[in-house]
DNA sequence: TATTTCATCTGACTAAAGTCAGAGAATGCT
DNA sequence: AGCATTCTCTGACTTTAGTCAGATGAAATA
């Protein structure tokens, strides 16, 4: 049912939309060269490999490709001086000037798409491309078991931290560095390489309950379920490795986490610990 | 502020639906040879013609990837006897398996890609694509003046009066052969070749009046704004033509027709003709 | 009926995209 | 310190895709 819609959409899409891509033509560059110009525009300073894996390149044809920029004047590369294998890659002005015109011609087109649409219509299909958009990065989103000291696992804790600071009446204080945690499953759901959401488990007794931990979700993608998802994945991931219970803590300000906890079958019980900022206690048998 | 709606989600669009495409890689095919299998599946006995304007590619291109495909027995060429310039296009029964194949392997694609979303959000996302595509192509429809006497224009006349015979309590009986009508405008709207809306203006009197006939509307477009964008489009080529008011008459039942006519400023006025089939008369200064 | 126009095809190309093996430098791991 | 791994690059391809100029036969048109 979904499916038909999908594929209907997509060839709709290829046949109307996908046109955007076409205003990379008439540059005098190939597509994919304009493709890479655009790429390396919109996240100036990245790795040659982050590239890769974003355009799904082979290493040699990428590589050349950036020659051929590089040629024209239009990017440099130069080494990450933290890591001295990799390559980090910049516009030059000229290279921003011709990315500015790629988004011109893209802009343009997009512009002259929907200019048959009344004003409603043009809304209507803003609103259904909004949703569309954050469904299918969302039912894109990977998650994956990272050890708690993985880099992007760091980059999830500073922003968690981050946002409680910012978000706990007193503020918070995360206090020394990350004491070591036997036993604990850490999990972090990347879409396109960036973390999106983030949370773990430990186990807290020997009576078969493992403690949520670390719950995050990032800003930008609140509303497309990926608390319940991740919370799912945690629930699962603890029923495997035995327990039969489990319990988590946060802070009464934090109302739609509290109120997603409730959704998803955690009833309230008295504290546990002492944690200074938790303030609400759950637990859910599995 | 849509455009950039527009333009995210035609980045998500390509990085992850996209794929949808790539279903149809590892059939030991190239892309754009398995693209047209599915073509010719999709609308079998098309004309090479058709093929050409629908994957837009060079008659030589597709000329030999048509032999290719006639190489590997998946496809039939034979000439149309109504026009013998024309090729036809089948499936062999081998192409058929060929192409559920391809259908196979999308459908899966498909499936894995909305797996992980929760029930409620694939129906949110079948909603947001189902209305996305209805405007998208909605928007790219496209509007030309024909003779009344072509092909496609016949085709449009010969539904509009299939659909008026199906839908007045006493049916519809257009009389004999159209007669000519002199200085009159046919509009038809057409979406990948195929007719969704038509229309046309005829001058009624030598007092700056037209008169809009023939309105229709493709079942499956109901509800894109298709038969406003058409009205507007004939009242601005009756005004370019130096009209100063158009008039037109509809049967009582065309209700949605009716209030269109309303919201889009006609006013009723008494009976201007003796058509049996009309009911209700408008007017719109212009 | 002569001449345009149309639909399809072949030949002879060029350009773009994708593949694979391997080299060289930097870093990680034990 | 030694070995494995990672990242980037070059070289030497093959395959796909796209272009352009005709040729041929069949309709449409004057």
């Amino acid at each position: 049912m979904l499916t038909d819609v999908l594929r209907r959409f997509n060839r709709t899409y290829t046949q109307r939309i996908g046109v955007l891509d076409d205003s990379f033509l008439g540059t005098g560059r190939p597509l994919a060269v304009s493709r890479l110009l655009f790429e390396v525009g919109e996240t100036p300073g990245t790795t040659v490999r982050a590239l890769r894996d974003r355009l799904d390149l082979d290493s040699g044809q990428l590589s050349r490709m950036l020659r051929r920029l590089e040629a024209d004047g239009l990017v440099t590369t130069v080494p990450d001086e933290t890591d001295r294998r990799r390559r980090l890659v910049r516009l030059t002005p000229t290279g921003q000037d011709a990315y500015d015109d790629l988004e011109h011609r893209s802009e343009r087109r997009a512009v002259e798409l929907v200019a048959p649409l009344t004003g409603r219509q043009q809304e209507r299909l803003a609103d259904a491309l909004r949703t569309a958009d954050i469904l299918v990065r969302a039912a894109t989103v990977r998650l994956e078991e990272v050890a708690s000291d993985a880099p992007v696992a760091r980059e999830a804790t500073r922003r968690y931290f981050a946002e409680l600071d910012a978000r706990l009446p007193a503020g918070f204080d995360p206090g020394g560095p990350d004491a070591p945690e036997p036993g604990a499953t850490y999990v972090i759901a990347t879409s396109g390489g960036e973390p999106v959401a983030y949370g773990g488990i430990r186990p807290v007794l020997d009576d078969g309950t493992a403690e949520i931990k670390r719950m995050w979700v990032h800003g930008d993608w609140r509303g497309a379920g990926l608390g319940g998802r991740m919370l799912r994945h945690l629930e699962a991931l603890a029923a495997g490795q035995g327990h039969r219970r489990v319990v988590l803590d946060t802070n009464g300000t934090l109302l739609e986490a509290i109120a997603m906890y409730e959704r998803a079958g955690y009833t309230r019980i008295a504290r546990y610990n002492d944690n200074p900022y938790a303030e609400a206690f759950f637990e859910k048998p599995l």
